[in-house]
DNA sequence: ATCAAATAGGTGCATATACACTCAATGCCG
DNA sequence: CGGCATTGAGTGTATATGCACCTATTTGAT
């Protein structure tokens, strides 16, 4: 018989025990990343702008599975550092976000940083807890829906 | 042979993959408990405070894995709603968090919309998956140390 | 007793996050 | 063609998050 949680148990609430580990994550990308002089956020949407070529504001939000109106403001400081642009399409209604090459440039100098701090990250958690956290946590955006 | 993810992936992100989780489970975890008025993170709060006593803030901080100046503004408004209190010690330096009453009855309120959410998120992922998901992100605070 | 170091907190600033609401452009139906 | 539903995006407001810098209190060493 295997030993499960409590699920009725509030020490383990999904939400809190994500949060925690996100917050200590986050703060070790964000240190890491300094030198680079970009947010592990900011990191994360230029590498996912690369990715997708020059996606729609909307498209791109829901890649990153983040609120529309949340992308929208943090494109800002990208923009102010000359990093992306957007530009209206023909249907005017639609905003293309583009990488700029000052973007690719960033986005090239801080890949030792980021993955300086990966590897130390996998490292401290074992290759294998590691692949298993990252499984789940895909498992999780394909699988829970919010009502 | 196991076939392990590719770490030096930037599409393996343990920041990136994190945070998309995050603010999913989060808007799940806020859609719930908006019947009772709190926000994840507060309920979160309130929790961990009854857990705790009355701790001083940078205790409650450290059990959160929360910078100390977040959580003084996070306190704003629970405080704002009368469900805590901050109360000077003998040291006058340090600053008693208090759950008051109210706070009690919010969080007991609160407890039935947060039961119904965590369980559907733990049947989304399956028992098991949850369990393990839980049990690596714990392990993650515990290792993980920002240089 | 004095004064420097250590400790506990708060503020200014910048970014991250999402909901409610609003605006603009397009599509569609009669 | 005209008006309304649909679609794409931005703003106002509130909260969440952490760093750099500041103040107040206590401790400790001489």
């Amino acid at each position: 018989m295997t030993m499960t949680r409590d699920i009725n148990n509030i020490t383990n609430c999904t939400n809190s025990k994500l949060r925690k580990a996100t917050r200590l994550v986050a703060q070790a990308f964000d240190t890491a990343l300094q030198p680079a002089g970009l947010k592990s956020t900011q990191f994360t949407l230029l590498a996912t702008l690369r990715a997708m070529g020059n996606p729609p504001l909307t498209k791109l939000a829901e890649a990153m599975v983040m609120d529309r109106t949340t992308l929208t403001r943090n494109l800002k400081p990208l923009i102010n550092k000359g990093l992306i642009q957007v530009r209206s399409e023909e249907d005017r209604r639609v905003k293309q976000i583009q990488l700029m090459p000052e973007g690719e440039q960033v986005l090239a100098e801080a890949m030792p940083y980021w993955l300086q701090v990966q590897k130390r990250v996998v490292d401290q958690l074992g290759e294998e807890r590691w692949a298993q956290l990252l499984e789940d946590l895909e498992v999780a955006v394909d699988v829970i829906k919010v009502t």
